[in-house]
DNA sequence: CTGTTAGCGCCTTCAT
DNA sequence: ATGAAGGCGCTAACAG
């Protein structure tokens, strides 16, 4: 191993450590060139390189930030976390991961683990952001994303949830849909889903809960039927024209099994649209029209907020900042 | 800011630096259990967590390791992640993460910085294994995940590649296509593709390149019609039969888009079937039949045979493992 | 231009 | 059972 020390390198070199110090920090007006090349060709020859620890430790500084994904299978994650990763790279900063496969204990242990490394900054997609957790973290290191708190003091990015769905909600009931359904996984008090529950009352103007259908998070289509059951009665005035928003993809692809199973045909039997948009949605027959979101300017968005708060020292703002990714509405042929 | 070190501590609790520390690492035998619960109380109140850093040079250990992934974007990669994340905390390590973007440059520069930062291990999901880079890459403290290399020095995780498709090309061949065309990206020297090609050319007694459909990596089938014309040549004859298999949901998705365009029909009007399952196969009309692979549990043997290298201190094994995660063949309507 | 000298926060013999 | 002291590899004044 070349276990080579900045002791080793200036012995080498017949310098003091300072000066080697001053050149790996690029420090050359304080040395002569001749200095300079000959630590360079040494530092070459021995393919020496400076433990970041102990710089970390000497400079009390520490150049990576810690991100929590709340379940990075869910396939909205990749982009957001890949946009992350690219900022990183481009600011100098490492990313240590954690994934808290929705699970809030988990997530707690996550961030406080993460802040025991002390990162210098945090960006965390919660599982719950309610959560009291997010109220002991600083808003001068830490941005969330995607979902966000009632009563937030920390700086999110979102995207457009309630005006996308209005907007494509109206798009449907311009097609003369007598009654429309908002499908979704349990609403729990998270923005995200309520924000687009909320645009689609907006179009619609219900205002009950009498349009709401509710899957358990984990619906399982081929062992729980209650999804079947639901979409059957809704469907069986043949006189309505019905139509459903999916709350996510996978809430769309729960509900699409369900409906192939009782051989229902969109846009025959019933009108359909979702939000998020994935590859296969323009496969399907006929193409699902969809919202489409740009996740990865979320995570991009978020470094890069997150990189100027770490740089200013601490600017108290008044009050949160959140920041909205704008969506766009793909229409295709499925209502 | 609760910026208590060690010293703090100690003289809160009146005792010598080298006591806390020895609490801190659990050597309760070595002080009295009064001061033991003084400490314990100490550090409950003041909130006190010792550095990372600062131990992680003391001790010079770092329990963390890097991953390089060949591209984020592909859908395969999340549950890998997910598995060496899993494993990662299971075990106590963190996990620093980076994305290659599916460039080579790219990768080597982020596993020289993973190196650099003295990470314990490094997890590589590579973009071409038979680059260079891995040769300088100690099997001690690595392992590769997905792609193999010729000449490979480091243990390696992959999925059965030859084996499955060699069996779903079988099932083809037992409905009694005349012809059967294996569609991928640039085979490129990259084992995952050469293997399978190999399981579909074992399987079809295939010699020769012409039962390969070769689309450029970033093929776009709105601007590219060569996959079409090649397609509509293919299905010229309508006494063939003939099944496609695609090497993976990517391919399959644009080889998918491509028959669409032309209004061609599966299973009527050819065969098809794909490595890789997701969901959405399972919703298209007719059903995609697939190989399923786990890919989880690939980031899982992964990380976990990664801990078991770091544990024992080198043992050099005569030639690196292989180790094969078994695959699923789905059958469903397609061909 | 270059070297000396303290630290950074913690661990680890070696004494007591 | 506890403490003193040196050291991990590097940085940052401060001298010269």
């Amino acid at each position: 191993m070349d276990k080579f020390t900045i002791k080793d390198i200036a012995k080498l070199a017949d310098v003091s450590t300072a000066t080697v110090s001053n050149y790996l920090n690029s420090n050359y007006a304080k040395m002569s060139s001749t200095t300079q090349k000959k630590l360079a060709g040494i530092i070459d020859k021995t393919n020496y390189h400076p433990s970041t620890t102990a710089r970390n430790l000497a400079k009390n500084e520490n150049k990576t930030i810690g991100v929590s994904v709340a379940d990075i299978t869910n396939p909205f994650t990749s982009p957001v976390i890949s946009g992350i990763s690219e900022k990183c790279e481009q600011y100098g900063y490492k990313m240590v991961f954690t994934n808290s496969n929705n699970d809030e204990q988990r997530e707690i242990e996550n961030i406080n683990r993460l802040r025991e490394d002390e990162v210098a900054g945090l960006i965390i997609d919660p599982v719950n952001p309610n959560n009291n957790i997010y109220n002991q973290l600083s808003n001068s290191f830490t941005v969330i994303v995607d979902r966000q708190s009632q009563r937030s003091i920390i700086d999110t990015i979102i995207t457009d949830n309630m005006k996308s769905v209005q907007k494509m909600t109206s798009k449907m009931l311009s097609k003369n849909y007598t009654d429309l359904y908002f499908v979704t996984w349990p609403l729990d008090g998270i923005s995200t889903r309520l924000n687009r529950y909320a645009g689609f009352n907006k179009a619609t103007g219900y205002s009950d809960n009498e349009h709401l259908v509710t899957i358990p998070y984990n619906y399982d289509s081929s062992k729980d039927t209650s999804l079947e059951k639901r979409i059957k009665i809704i469907l069986r005035d043949p006189d309505k024209k019905v139509g459903f928003f999916t709350m996510n993809s996978r809430v769309l692809q729960e509900f699409l099994k369900a409906t192939q199973k009782m051989s229902y045909t969109y846009p025959r039997d019933f009108g359909v649209a979702t939000y998020e948009e994935f590859d296969w949605m323009q496969l399907m027959k006929p193409a699902i029209s969809c919202i489409r979101q740009d996740s990865f300017a979320i995570g991009c968005e978020a470094m890069e907020l997150l990189k100027d708060k770490l740089g200013t020292s601490y600017n108290s703002e008044p009050s949160p900042k959140v920041k909205t990714i704008a969506t766009q509405l793909i229409i295709r042929d499925s209502f």
